[in-house]
DNA sequence: ATTGTATATTGCAATATTACGATGATATAT
DNA sequence: ATATATCATCGTAATATTGCAATATACAAT
């Protein structure tokens, strides 16, 4: 009990669900917000920025990086991410035909 | 400690996560494409459909209710869920400007 | 080598989510 | 009236998420 049935799933609605999840938390909509909004690759103010501990910002970063949306140096300092804009385009793509494949035609 | 700081957050950022948390969840997205494929008002055969149990189905259809996107009778028997489709296309339009709004020019 | 800066990892407490059995409520059919 | 079918709610157990302090790691500059 309690842990999400996955396997009563196809992996379509698994993989929507496992996406949205990583946008489930204002600070990860917030981070890609900023993110994207910088120019030039920006390393981490986000902890100022954002008002979440550094440990708590490197975690949601994570949850971020695991469904492919950052891109760059993850070495050392100076680190760089930024939005991956293949995926970030597939993500788009997904959710494009989640909200068209509706029938609306209902009640 | 644990709880989500939503008061850290703009209104646009925690209305975004709060529809994302709808569609993080399998179930939610079966149910959403099931309720849409029928052309008519098809009650809940969603517990067969779905295999998951009455009352933990009747919780994730009130999880979808509180973001607005069911409409229909919600009394008695032959209760009748579908999705309104102004408040889909809303969120449809919600997410489509979050993934538009990105610049995508990084490294 | 030492110090400073940037990020990751660990461990843990608080809270939220997921799932279901039991029970309750309401409507329809017999 | 009684039975049945449909859904909601309550209580509770299992699990996941969120957040941070403490600590570790990695590199750059001195």
């Amino acid at each position: 009990m309690g842990a999400t049935k996955t396997y009563i799933f196809s992996t379509k609605q698994n993989d929507l669900a496992k996406i949205a999840k990583v946008l489930a938390h204002p600070a990860r909509v917030a981070i890609l917000e900023y993110i994207s909004k910088q120019d030039a690759c920006i390393c981490t103010d986000l902890v100022d920025i954002i008002g979440l501990s550094q440990p708590t910002i490197s975690q949601h970063l994570n949850e971020i990086k695991k469904i492919g949306l950052l891109k760059g140096t993850f070495e050392g300092k100076n680190l760089c991410f930024c939005i991956d804009p293949e995926r970030w385009k597939e993500l788009q793509e997904t959710f494009h035909l989640f909200f068209s494949n509706i029938n609306r035609n209902c009640c």
